[in-house]
DNA sequence: GTCTATAGGAAGATAGAC
DNA sequence: GTCTATCTTCCTATAGAC
């Protein structure tokens, strides 16, 4: 082997997340990538050889999995429903700084090579949130449909609070959408 | 004067906000942009010599003219309450095309120009926005408070079900988000 | 007002030394 | 595994003819 890793994977996929994350798909050059990740650019394809898509391509895929570990076994798993719910959402309210960083998937579904490269995993992704929220609903003492839909409304509260903060600059919509989430999974008055 | 107008102001913008919602800011190349004007990049920059940031302001002026027509006057007409709200969400409906057409504010909101240059006018749609839904929620018979959150709720589900629409390539989730706006502000059962 | 042509630079990507 | 150097393509933007 020649010389030793300059960044670790996991340091590095945390780097191009951020990054992804503030200017999104198109605006990530890979000089601005490069640099985040405190390597060249050609070091940087001796990473990822499918440069720029692979890279997002790895993000999202661990994205996929930090949100399996942190939010849905937390969301599925077997304590009181409230508790489920209220830690899974203080845990997102750390990941998206109170409402000011963006949701990764938001801002790598623009753009023009998205529409068929990234689809498929932010679909999962999206599915797989709404099948845990209905799973604590349902377990809140909600029927199956009213589950369903308190789930689907969650992710839209959820993604549409962080498009209202980042649009105006003002964080404050995505702590009221917490709130809305609270009430809506543990069916309260919603 | 020299040669007329090959595309009249309104036409323009249309093609032009049409290709800004579909890829978003920095894809929205000047090659791309003049395509869908029928122009060529050098005419393009007679009519906005500030270039593609320019292009984007002139848009976004004129959105903000639409909302003040199509949706925030009728939503502070004096007709019906439930008769205004349908009426408005008929038309973002089709303004949206079902959910397969993304939102101008969201898709302009991302890349490394924007956090500065487009914040002021997307603050101000956003807020008339959600002053346009309290009113009528309002005049359904919520009192303030309610009608206030029930008026920011509406914009988030409207902004993240065209999130998950565009994200998933599946609309569904937009007609869902229309009728939880619906009952919201009319007030019944949220 | 639109066009062709082009400048000047930044983008994504690769070759090859160490 | 990282680097410098370079290639090609595309970008934004301008000059100037018609």
């Amino acid at each position: 082997m020649g010389r030793a890793q300059a960044i670790n994977d996991d340091e590095l996929l945390k780097q191009l997340t951020a990054t992804f994350r503030e200017v999104g798909y198109e605006a990530a050059s890979l000089s601005l990538l490069a640099e985040a990740a405190g390597l060249k650019k050609a070091s940087l394809y001796h990473r990822f050889p499918g440069g720029k898509e692979e890279m997002a391509q790895a993000v999202l895929r661990s994205a996929s999995e930090w949100l399996d570990v942190h939010i849905l076994q937390v969301l599925e798993g077997d304590g009181p429903p409230e508790e489920r719910v209220t830690r899974a959402l203080d845990t997102l309210r750390n990941f998206y700084a109170g409402g000011k960083q963006a949701c990764l998937l938001n801002m790598l579904a623009a753009g023009h090579i998205t529409r068929n490269a990234f689809t498929p995993m932010i679909t999962t992704m999206f599915d797989q949130l709404i099948l845990g929220f209905a799973k604590v609903a349902r377990d809140a003492g909600q029927d199956e449909a009213q589950s369903r839909m308190a789930a689907r409304r969650a992710v839209m509260l959820l993604q549409g609070s962080l498009v209202m903060a980042r649009g105006t600059g003002d964080p404050s919509p995505f702590d009221e959408a917490l709130e809305m989430i609270h009430s809506s999974l543990l069916g309260e008055g919603a």
